[in-house]
Order: structure tokens, then C-alpha cells, then sequence
RNA sequence: UGCCUGAUAGUAUAAGGGUAGUACAUCAGAUUUUGAUUCUGAGUGUCUUGGUUCGAAUCCAGGUCGGGCAACCA
């Protein structure tokens, strides 16, 4: 028998639902507000809502939610198209909720006629005074009692642009001392004399979130509208309208949403980050947003397993970033070739080589069984890293040091024999004996050696710039602490370095391509990167041990 | 002072009256031509106080703590 994932909850009420046959698909929705671009919050989203109608069978349509053009644009509405794609989501019908304005239009004079709404004249501060504080019942307008003939005929006149912005409003008439503060008559549609980006100036009056979600589900006939638990309270709204309306009863569920570690999770707080230019634009691949991560390097492949093995729940969360990072490299482990690159060279010299035109042969993945080999060329002369060799070295330190030996990957071991420093006793040069028979895949010289280092050749050398990022953050939740988010700021979150050499195959790098430099982490090619300076971004490092051993050395 | 909502290792998520499990993180060890990968092992948890019950993370009551609710935003 397969073992059986547990079911979370989202998954348990579909069962139950699909069981009792209540319905015979599931349906679902992913309805982005097209003001801004998409981000690892979304990304859970997304995969829930695609991730419950590829189970259980139905399909997920994309649908908009544009009903405020004051802030909606379509240049969002592409990029979220190509992040939801990326995902390697295909949603069935690409919709928007500016789709049904006149079916949602018709819907509002339905409840004017049925006494539900009603138009009022009071100016915003007006209606937010008599809405009472949560603990204090409001009072009803004083416009409340219009007769239905005068409301009908009112917001005709809003309709046909006959008032200014803000003038009037059409509001549901439902309790003015609702202990639901939602239900206290909301508004429903406001006039905006604005150019629409999918409407353009067809409409001078537009309905409200709670006027258009659940209309919209309705009439997409959306089995399960899942969202975020702050709309938790706006399920009452919502019932009510399907009520009245007397329309097909979509159902809201809600779940907590994803946060992630050291870094923040809101649109208005990513915005902030990019205004002030904390960060180079919505694609800097510091950011959550998808786009940043797919810059970063990112897999689609390891955001939906990230995803996945979080899962959901109801309360609220700080997912580790560790978790993310575990996914990533697990994910390029498997898929990224591997290449040699030096970012701090120390040049050794090889005393007793004498071999011309040296190619040796590198497994491109070790991890792929069916992997090729690529060739790289050998010398005498080779740049090694420099933290690579210590004149003391501390216990367990197991690279080079003076009289020490390594071997260079899948070529030769070596031994240091001479340290050579320049007038200030910088260290400039080593000079290194090669042991023949200790050749990479035939040897015979049957020395062990504890280390391996990556190399590059000086004379065959190509260079590049590095990207190296680090988390945005200095605390773990920086929304949740004292003060401003930017305080915690992490100013050293991007090393740039300008100049690091490497392998010649490294030349031939495309965009999209993921790469392991070897001990160093996983990389990718940046979009800013030209012929002559190609530039890479640093996804992820490799797990260092090693690292962390010398932390704790410190600390003794 | 009201209403809604939540609380399980460091983090996230299971167990739905019957052995508190999994993953990441952490620590220890093995293997390794990447101090990577892989493998083995370890430690740490039911917010609290009562109650029901042979038996409670689970059911009931009170409390504590967290989040949300007073946009012509979504």
C-alpha cells in the first residue's frame, strides 16, 4: 500500500465535498489585483489553487480583479501572466472581473429593486463617521430611506456620469449596528471618472472588492474561493450577497497567508523597497517577487516543491528560508553542470610540468549517471583560490599549505614546496610540484590526499562579474519588529565581484542555465550581462561545513 | 470594553478519544577526486488551569498570548 499523504484542510473539505456529491469538479480561481507584480506569497497561492483542481480534477480559470483603474495597469497583467506560466501553471479561461461590469451593474439595480441598496450623497468622511467603531453601533444615513424609484433613478444618473467623484455612492442596505462592521451598509459601487486598462471609458462607476469577488465566482460557478484569512470577516458579505442575489453559491475558505524568512511579503513594503531604491527595481534578485527569484536562478520546479512542503494552514507563519534554499540546491543539484571558476586567484606555478596542450576531462554532473564529460585545459601555470592556503593551518584543515599536498580536480595531486611573497609579505605565488602518475581517472600514484580544489588554468582563463547576494534582511521578521521594516535592512545583501576567472566551457553559458561553480554554489546568467562582460548571479551557496567549523573555532 | 480567528520541537506541518510523527534546521558519525551530494544516528514539542473519560494535542469550561475588524483599496 502507498503511503498516504495527510490530507490539509483545504484537501479535506474537497473530499468531503466531492464524496457527499455536492459536485462533480472542482473549480477554482487565482485573482490577482493587476497593481503590482506577483511574489513568493502568490507563488503558495498559486500552487494551492492549480495544485487542488489537478488532484482532485476541474480547472483554475486566471482571473483579474480589476475594479479600481486608479491602479491597475496592464503592463501587471503581462508579468503576471508570465510568473503564473513560469510556475508551469495553465490556468483554463483568462478572465477579469471587468468582464462582468454590466452583468455586476445589473446585479446592483436587482438588489436596489429588491430595498437592499440604496444611494447616498454623504461625502466619505460623513459615511465613515456614522459607520460607529467596532465597539459602538453606527447610525443609519440620513439618505438611507430613499424610495426605490429615486435609488433606481440616482444611480442611472451615477452611471451616465452625471456626478463628480466621490459624490455619490451606492451602499447595500443591510444593519448599521451589525457587530460585523462590513455588514454596516457597505458601499458597493463608487464613481471614478478614470480611464480603465481593460475597460477604457466605458464605465464612470465601479463596483467594490466585496461587490465583484463573489459575483465573479458566482458566475464562473467557482466550487472553492480560496483566499487569505484577512477576508475572513467578508465571508459574511459575501453569503449575503449570494443571498440576495439569489446566484449560484460559491463558497470562501481561508488560509494563513506564506510569509518568509528575512525578508517581507507585502506588495506596499516591496514597493517601498524598490521607490527608495533599496533594491534595483521589482526583478532585483533580492526580491521575494517571482521575477527576482527567476533572475536569481531559482526553479520553478523548487518553488512548487518549496510550496508544497511548507503547506498550509490557519495560522500565521514565518516559513524558514532555510527550507527554500534546502529546495533550491536539491533541485540544481540534479540539473546544474558543473564548471570551475576562481574568484580570489593565488597563482601557482607547477616546477616540474612540462607538458604542452594539457586537455583533461571533467565530469559535467556527477549526479547524472548518463552526465558527459567536458574538457578543460591544463598548465603549468593555474590560479587556485586563495583561501585555499594557509601557511598555519588550523586543525582538520585539509587544503594546501607548505609541504602540503591536494589534488586539483580531475587532474593531478600536487604539493607545495615553496611559498613565494612580495616585499610586504604578501603571498603571491606558490611554487607547486605536480605528481604524474596521480592523473585524474588512472592513477597509479596511490597518494591519499584529504582535499580537492577547483582550478583554472591562467593561460586559457575567461573572466566574468559576480553577483553575490545574501538575505535582504537582518531579522527574521523584520515587519514584526520595533520600528520601520527598513531598519533591518541588510546593507551588505549584493557583493559585486568585478573580475573572477574561469574554465573556458563557462564562455559558452546561456540564459536560463543553471550552473554549479564547484565548492562555490549555484549560479545563473543575469539578463544584464553583454558579450564581453557576461555577469552571473549566485542562487544559492553550496552547504559549507566547513564554514561552520571555523565559526566554532572562533569561538573557543 | 466588542466581534472574528488562531495556538503541537528552532521553523513549518501531521495525528480528528488509544505509542505525539514527518521535513527543514541543529548536533554526532560514515562515505566522498566538490568540506557538496549520499548514508546512519541523536536531541528538543502539545499555551495555561480545571472538567468529562479507563484513556485528551483531540471533547467541554475559564484564562493567557498572537493576528484581524472602524478604505469610495483588494
Amino acid at each position: 500500500m502507498a503511503e498516504e499523504k495527510s490530507l490539509n484542510f483545504l484537501e479535506e473539505i474537497i473530499e468531503n465535498d466531492l464524496s457527499a456529491g455536492r459536485y462533480n469538479q472542482v473549480v477554482t480561481r487565482f485573482p490577482p489585483e493587476p497593481n503590482g507584480y506577483l511574489h513568493m506569497g502568490h507563488a503558495a497561492s498559486i500552487c494551492l489553487n492549480f495544485g487542488l483542481t489537478k488532484k482532485y480534477g476541474g480547472y483554475t480559470n486566471l482571473r483579474f480583479d480589476d475594479t479600481n483603474p486608479s491602479t491597475e495597469e496592464t503592463e501587471y497583467v503581462e508579468s503576471i501572466k508570465q510568473d503564473v506560466q513560469w510556475l508551469g501553471f495553465e490556468w483554463k479561461h483568462e478572465l477579469y472581473a471587468s468582464d462582468y461590469f454590466e452583468e455586476l451593474y445589473l446585479f446592483a439595480i436587482k438588489l436596489i429593486r429588491k430595498g437592499y441598496a440604496y444611494v447616498d450623497d454623504s461625502n466619505s468622511e460623513t459615511i465613515a463617521a456614522e459607520k460607529g467603531r467596532p465597539t459602538q453601533p453606527g447610525v443609519n444615513s440620513k439618505y438611507r430611506d430613499r424610495s426605490i424609484e429615486e435609488n433606481l433613478q440616482l444611480f442611472e444618473e451615477m452611471k451616465a456620469g452625471k456626478y463628480a467623484d466621490g459624490e455619490r455612492v451606492l451602499r447595500a442596505k443591510i444593519d448599521m449596528a451589525h457587530i460585523n462592521m462590513l455588514m454596516r451598509d457597505p458601499v458597493i459601487y463608487r464613481i471614478k471618472h478614470a480611464h480603465h486598462h481593460h475597460t477604457g471609458d466605458a464605465w464612470c462607476i465601479y463596483p467594490m472588492y466585496d461587490f465583484a469577488h463573489g459575483q465573479s465566482d458566482s458566475i464562473e460557478q467557482v466550487t472553492h474561493s480560496i483566499c487569505t484569512l484577512e477576508f475572513v470577516p467578508h465571508r459574511e458579505l459575501y453569503n449575503w450577497f449570494i443571498e440576495k442575489l439569489d446566484i449560484y453559491p460559491s463558497h470562501q475558505y481561508e488560509f494563513a497567508r506564506r510569509n518568509l524568512s528575512y525578508t517581507v511579503m507585502s506588495k506596499r513594503k516591496l514597493l517601498q523597497l524598490v521607490n527608495d531604491k533599496y533594491v534595483d527595481g521589482w526583478d532585483d534578485p533580492r526580491m521575494p517577487s517571482i521575477s527576482g527569484m527567476r533572475r536569481r536562478g531559482f526553479t520553478a520546479a523548487s518553488i512548487r516543491d518549496f510550496c508544497d512542503r511548507v503547506g498550509i494552514a490557519k495560522r500565521e507563519n514565518v516559513a524558514d528560508l532555510s527550507l527554500l534554499e534546502y529546495c533550491v540546491r536539491e533541485d540544481l543539484n540534479k540539473i546544474a553542470s558543473r564548471r570551475m571558476v576562481v574568484f580570489d586567484p593565488l597563482k601557482i606555478v607547477l616546477t616540474n610540468y612540462i607538458t604542452e596542450n594539457e586537455i583533461v576531462n571533467v565530469e559535467d554532473n556527477p549526479e547524472d549517471v548518463n552526465g558527459g564529460f567536458r574538457e578543460v585545459p591544463f598548465g603549468k601555470e593555474l590560479y587556485i583560490e586563495r583561501e585555499d592556503f594557509m601557511e598555519q593551518p588550523p586543525k582538520k584543515f585539509f587544503r594546501l599549505f607548505l609541504g602540503g599536498m591536494v589534488r586539483l580536480k580531475g587532474a593531478y595531486i600536487i604539493k607545495c614546496d615553496e611559498v613565494i611573497k612580495d616585499e610586504s609579505g604578501n603571498i603571491i605565488q606558490l611554487n607547486c610540484s605536480y605528481i604524474p602518475e596521480s592523473k585524474s581517472g588512472n592513477d597509479t600514484s596511490n597518494i591519499k590526499v584529504k582535499g580537492t580544489l577547483h582550478w583554472v588554468s591562467i593561460a586559457h582563463a575567461v573572466t566574468a562579474e559576480v553577483k553575490l547576494y545574501d538575505r535582504l534582511f537582518k531579522a527574521e521578521d523584520p515587519s514584526n519588529e520595533e520600528g520601520d521594516f527598513k531598519d533591518y535592512i541588510n546593507e551588505n545583501s549584493l557583493q559585486i565581484i568585478d573580475k573572477v576567472y574561469a574554465e573556458p566551457a563557462l564562455k559558452d553559458a546561456k540564459p536560463g542555465e543553471h550552473y554549479q561553480f564547484l565548492r562555490k554554489g549555484y549560479f545563473t546568467l543575469d539578463k544584464d550581462s553583454t558579450v564581453n562582460n557576461p555577469i552571473f548571479n549566485r542562487t544559492v551557496t553550496l552547504k559549507d561545513t566547513w564554514a561552520k567549523e571555523l565559526t566554532k573555532v572562533d569561538i573557543n
